[in-house]
RNA sequence: UGGGGGAUCGUCUAAUGGCAGGACAUCAGACUCUGACUCUGAGUAUUGGGGUUCGAAUCCCUAUUCCCCAGCCA
């Protein structure tokens, strides 16, 4: 069942015997996120996980929101959630669901629950409530509610449904054990007052269930077989089970944790994301230095880059930290195939090709991707002027230095060998244009005489370039780790000063200027841009996503 | 000093009592009209200590160490 080529895990192996065992003939999962903020690169671990089950057993995998608490939660997140999932490549056909919808029954069972003589109403106050549940080494004690008749329950849980009492005054609990070693089984609030609008409910409900009582439920109404959540949740797991077991014939998922992804040189919490949103430390959610999907999304990641990340990390118990090597490393590998190359300068040096006619101009052919011959060819104009990177000149260069200098000659992709004669220098000494001589002999970058050449450079053309806004990326933090701090100091002194350089005076080939937002490319030696949502016709914008590799000493 | 879970190359991850393997990263080389890609090669790991066994990452004992749990959050 499982594809040969695919990582197998744990929670693949429970699956494999589950459908061996014949209990189950169908596997269906969920990805159940909180609309409560943006997604981010850890939840795609979860949507590949869960999603990627379903397709490689042929069953279903659910999109729905677990949308208890409606302080939280809203419809922009909503938006986002569905937007980034279905982005990543994933599709839940007419199955989007929200625990929302469940409230009706989930208020039924909890009067079942009540008759059976397994929930109270409890008026204590948090503060009480806390007080009362001890600490993990210490029993805690029972409320003075707890035993309360089935009819007074009732009675009071309707007049809580009815809004009678004001936030805060009752909630439901259930009644399992307040000297449990688990904290979750000392009588946990199954139902709290929240006299609050709902964003799909609106003021239908002032009782909102909790987590724990929600989830488990959510999951046996829509027959999830496998219910996969992270591993802070494994202690909830006899709770989620205790839950069920209460009611008469309901079905009985299973929960599976598994380690969530961690990245080094970046946060993932979303409380953490939302105060560098907030406090104007990137700007917003979608930031392409941000790990939400929205964020690296702008920044240039593909989906199936992301997809393919998602299965090399794996899926394991012990908790860990990836490598952002690896992301990167996927990108690379995705856009390698399928990115057109196309040539920019970054920090431009003039060069004036002295012995080429003036007023001449040509154009060159250039294949759009050696890995695809399929993707054809465009053609870019040369001219007497142009510009190439500044760092691909030196006056005194090392040996090992296979660019330009001084009397070397290099390779102009798709162009001409040219010769560095002259050095122009302004008053302060810095090197403000070259001066070149180019063999005709060696049209289209390639000579005849078997003369080598130690390096190729990319250029454009002045006359023809167009001007461009680069914006080049680094790690968000500057710590592999951006929690180890100094005494007095905060994570967020961690932060990388550097992780955005704008980049406003660039150089971009014609053919650039028409791109689409989110197109992908390679530029020459330089890396994969893609087109930023800023971009505009006149003032075109890139992010660069990630630099090539870079192996030069 | 409660409960629940972990610990395998630098990093992630395999092994299900039988050769500790793969990927990323790193280093070295080949190739190259991208110092890219590709190819070749190299080094690097079972937390410690006992035990069972012909044989242990795997089973047992013990120690160490890390993570999670005291929201009317999820």
């Amino acid at each position: 069942m499982t594809d040969e080529n695919k990582q197998t895990n744990f929670i693949r192996e429970i699956i494999d015997n589950d459908l061996e065992s014949g209990k189950h003939a169908k596997i269906i999962t969920r990805f159940p996120p909180e609309p409560n903020g943006y997604l981010h690169i850890g939840h795609a671990k979860s949507i590949c996980l869960n999603f990627g089950i379903a397709k490689d057993y042929d069953g279903i995998c659910n999109l729905r929101f677990d949308d208890t608490n409606p302080i939280k939660e809203e419809d922009e997140y909503v938006n986002s959630i569905i937007e980034d999932v279905k982005w990543l490549g994933f599709d839940w056909e007419d199955r989007l669901y929200y625990a929302s919808d469940y409230f009706d029954q989930l208020y039924e069972w909890a009067i079942q629950l009540i008759k059976n003589g397994n929930a109270f109403v409890c008026d204590l106050t948090a503060d009480e409530i806390n007080e009362y549940r001890g600490t993990p080494t210490k029993p805690g004690n029972e409320s003075p509610n707890r035993n309360r008749t089935v009819e007074e329950n009732l009675e009071l849980f309707d007049k809580m449904k009815n809004g009678e009492f004001p936030n805060g005054a009752k909630v439901l609990r259930a009644k399992i054990d307040m000297a449990s070693p688990n904290m979750n089984m000392r009588d946990p609030v199954v139902y709290r007052i929240l006299h609050a609008t709902h964003h799909r409910t609106g003021s239908k409900w002032c009782i909102y269930p909790m987590y724990d009582w929600a989830h488990g439920l959510e999951d046996s109404l829509e027959n999830i077989t496998h219910s996969l959540c992270t591993l802070e949740f494994e202690d909830h797991r006899p709770l989620y089970d205790w839950f069920i077991d209460q009611l008469d014939g309901v079905y009985h998922p299973r929960q599976i944790e598994f380690a969530r992804l961690n990245l080094n040189y970046t946060v993932m919490s979303k409380r953490k994301l939302l105060e560098l949103v907030e406090g104007g430390l990137v700007n917003g959610w979608d930031d392409p230095r941000m790990p939400t999907i929205s964020g690296l999304r702008r920044r240039g990641y593909t989906p199936a880059s992301i997809r393919e990340f998602a299965d090399r990390v794996g899926v394991a118990k012990r908790e860990a930290t990836s490598d952002i090597a690896l992301l990167e490393h996927c990108l690379r590998e995705d856009l390698n195939k399928r990115a057109h190359r196309r040539m920019a300068v970054l920090e431009p040096l003039k060069v004036i090709i002295t012995n080429y006619p003036k007023d001449q101009t040509e154009e060159f052919e250039a294949v759009n991707n050696p890995e695809n011959e399929n993707d054809g060819k465009r053609m870019i104009p040369f001219s007497r002027e142009i510009y190439i990177e500044k760092s691909d000149f030196m006056e005194d260069p090392p040996k090992k230095f296979f660019r330009l200098g001084i009397g070397r000659e290099v390779r102009l992709k798709h162009a001409y060998y040219i010769t560095c004669n002259e050095a122009i220098k302004n008053e302060n000494g810095e090197i403000v244009e070259l001066h070149c001589s180019y063999d005709p002999a060696t049209k289209g970058g390639w000579s005849d005489d078997g003369r080598k050449v130690k390096g190729t450079l990319h250029w454009v053309s002045v006359e023809h370039a167009v001007q461009a806004e680069v914006r080049l990326y680094d790690n968000l933090f500057s710590k592999e780790n951006p929690y180890e701090v100094e005494d007095g100091k905060d994570w967020k002194d961690n932060l990388n000063s550097e992780s955005l350089i704008v980049n406003k005076n660039c150089y971009i080939e014609p053919s650039l200027a028409n791109s689409n937002s989110e197109d992908n490319f390679q530029f020459l030696r330089l890396g994969y841009f893609t087109t930023d949502k800023d971009s505009t016709k006149d003032k075109p914008v890139f992010n660069r996503a990630v630099s090539l590799r870079d192996r030069k000493k």
